[in-house]
DNA sequence: TCTTATTGTGTCATTTTGACGCAATAAAGG
DNA sequence: CCTTTATTGCGTCAAAATGACACAATAAGA
């Protein structure tokens, strides 16, 4: 989106990609800061004419973060009449985010399909900016800047939906580095579901389902005892995700 | 839809219902048979241009079944620039289902919002066929009639999610009647399922959730012993949607 | 009254879960 | 160099949940 022919894209459609990187046992999300505002927003673009929603989503995910082939997943489409701040628009002029030409553009109607997308923090080395803001950053998702519109909102289903995702689905590839400690796995799972886990049966639990492989390492350099080093096992990561881990029936 | 008023509605934009009754043992969907063709759609509709989306899903689902306050969820949107038969619009206007005034605006691209509904039977006493239909009727899952553009997909995404979601969240409300005995419940699960449950264990399980009550009525009449009648605790039930029923961490 | 299919209730072995104990580290401090 | 300390690997045990199945109590029809 750095020259923007409006010509191109879909009228009153958007996407909003909620990406999500773990560091320093923080859950992140990479924002955008609004030029010349004390507003954030989602990363976000419009949807090409003759392009597929998803194929925008993997765009925006792409300009921003330079990482393809990453796990992204449409969760929700937000589509009320208004979402949120009526004079939102008319801020975005007078601070000269946005100039005249794209007043009547962005005053439509939008709906957006919010994505989410989980990725390895430290792949992620020069978040892009976009021609509407000023820098791209990480911030903790406890602790998040004034958001514009719905945006935290949109943040907060993402959160809610990957919570309840947790209970039937695996976690952790993309979002945890190649190798990871059994701590680090659990630790991804208490903050994303903000509270503490027995680390024994947390442990019984995952080698359960069968998805980890452990590697001969162990991790050194820590002040304490070495923990083994895991590996996902893709296949079976990927018949969890496709199948469902805690299936009743 | 009677009168066609496009200048009400938001271009490109449009909802699909997938509307799922339970009756003689079989989920059926209600779809439409559009004029003068062999072909079928589910129900749906545009969005006016002051609407919430979701309010337009319910407006179909009223429009058609006559039921207000129906159990109904956004389930996916579907963004691909291409949607199914390139010629699809075209037939249409050859067999007068659309008239050369609308094919414009049939003929724009348009993503749609996947809504499924789950309505008792029995309460959807004269189905409305739609502007573009002939007739509105049940069809049963297994044995669809050819339904137009991606509906397939659409219909078969629905009933994936709802599969999944049988695994985490309570079901049965507005799907069967208020009163059902546990062989009824079974019944439901296992055509939503496919497959086959054992009946003692089912009920352990049901029982378990605590949110069924059991009548002090019995259902009569059957060649057979007489079953309980039970109800779904509205309060319980409604907690089990939210919080999730198989929540392991 | 007897037959037959269905429902209510319970048993039992197995598996899974929740709550801990204890020994083996690995760095840091004295 | 030996002790301290926090962390990790591995295991135990009772309680709860699950899977497989037995048996008695119906209710209509032969």
């Amino acid at each position: 989106m750095l020259a923007l022919n409006l010509d191109k894209y879909q009228p009153g459609l958007s996407v909003d990609c909620v990406i999500l990187g773990f560091h320093q046992n923080e859950l992140k999300a990479l924002l955008l800061k609004m030029k010349n505002m004390d507003k954030w927003s989602l990363p976000g673009g419009f949807v090409e004419k003759d392009e597929d929603v998803d194929k925008a989503a993997v765009r925006v995910l792409q300009e921003r973060t330079g990482l393809k082939n990453i796990f992204l997943r449409q969760f929700h489409l937000f589509g009320e009449v208004d979402r949120g701040d009526r004079g939102h628009v008319d801020g975005l002029l007078q601070k000269g985010v946005i100039g005249k030409d794209l007043y009547g553009w962005f005053k439509q109607r939008f709906v957006t399909v919010g994505y989410y997308a989980l990725v390895e923090y430290s792949q992620v080395e020069a978040p892009q900016p976009d021609y509407f803001s000023e820098s791209c950053e990480w911030c903790a998702i406890n602790g998040l800047p004034d958001l514009m519109l719905d945006h935290a909102g949109i943040l907060e289903k993402a959160h809610e939906v990957l919570k309840r995702q947790l209970n039937y689905q695996p976690i952790g590839l993309n979002l945890l580095p190649k190798r990871f400690t059994m701590p680090e796995l659990q630790a991804l799972y208490e903050t994303l579901l903000g509270k503490a886990l027995d680390r024994r049966n947390f442990q019984r639990k995952m080698l359960g389902y069968g998805i980890l492989i452990r590697t001969g390492e162990r991790r050194t350099g820590g002040a304490h005892k070495s923990p083994w080093l895991y590996e996902f096992d893709e296949e079976k990561y990927r018949r969890g995700l496709a199948e469902g881990l805690n299936v009743s029936w």
